[in-house]
DNA sequence: ATCCAGGGGGATT
DNA sequence: AATCCCCATGGA
């Protein structure tokens, strides 16, 4: 199945960090999400799709987005928009809820491999096996089903198994599409009710599963390049880096974080 | 406000 | 092989 796509790039959309079940095949990846196993490839603008319906990567890759409306709101800012222009088609991603969430929370005090280590061990430990291609892939475990503390240490999560554990009984999947609805800052405060979510995994969660653009999350690759870029290499509180990412960026200061934090991190 | 434990992985010695 | 460093959160 094919999908036409415009000011759209797969591979910085995958890989910009956002997202951490993907696998290069072929001339595409196959990509995860909860209980689907989808195999995405681009040539020019044309997506084309395996195991998955039109409506699906839609949604998942937020290509209804609209570009122009997101450059024009950061058009105040010349180093987002030349960002923009650097790395053309990068888009935020919508993914599942209760992965985001879980996921985010292995990654505190982490790096992108051993996050991607972790939601790969959950899957096999705990969720169902499904055949693609002829290849084993594992389902990611639905809220209620992270239960067994050892299980889940022996994912490698280390401290922060409680916070999987105690999280499995706390959330499921409607509340946090509740959460979600919530206005911004009662999202936030919500989220952060959660063990092992501080501010900057909840506005992850928001940013990459919840529809909240507005959210900012700041980590030391946003702090390093925000102190550079904005505050002379001066020490800053992250209340101020957020503030002035509000002001700046506004309604679209997750996409600017995306890109900075792509800018950031190759170099 | 400031300090530091916590687990695992990578880099350095 | 031992040691150092990184890192988001929570608790002292």
């Amino acid at each position: 199945m094919r999908i036409q796509v415009r000011n759209f790039n797969l591979r910085y959309t995958l890989e910009c960090g956002q997202f951490f079940r993907y696998t290069p095949h072929g001339d595409g990846y196959i990509v995860q999400v909860r209980d689907s196993v989808l195999w995405l490839a681009q040539h020019k603008d044309a997506l084309t799709v395996k195991g998955s319906s039109r409506a699906y990567v839609r949604r998942l890759l937020r290509l209804d987005d609209d570009i122009h409306a997101i450059e024009q709101a950061l058009s105040g800012d010349m180093t987002i928009i030349r960002l923009m222009r650097q790395y053309p088609g990068l888009r935020l991603m919508r993914q599942d809820p209760w992965e985001c969430l879980v996921s985010y929370v292995c990654s505190a005090a982490a790096n992108i491999p051993k996050i991607r280590g972790n939601i790969q061990a959950l899957a096999q430990a705990f969720g169902k096996p499904i055949k693609y291609n002829g290849e084993t892939h594992y389902t990611f475990p639905p809220p209620g089903s992270l239960s067994c503390a050892e299980t889940i240490r022996a994912c490698k999560t280390g401290y922060r198994t409680p916070y999987v554990c105690r999280i499995n009984e706390m959330v499921n999947d409607a509340a946090l599409r509740r959460i979600g609805k919530l206005p911004y800052e009662q999202a936030v405060e919500r989220l952060m009710q959660l063990p092992g979510v501080g501010r900057k995994i909840a506005d992850c969660v928001l940013l990459f599963s919840l529809d909240h653009d507005e959210a900012f999350p700041i980590d030391t690759r946003i702090r390093g390049i925000m102190r550079k870029l904005y505050f002379r290499n001066k020490t800053v509180s992250d209340s101020r880096i957020r503030q002035f990412a509000e002001q700046r960026f506004g309604a679209y200061a997750g996409y600017a974080q995306q890109y900075l934090y792509v800018y950031a991190g190759q170099r």
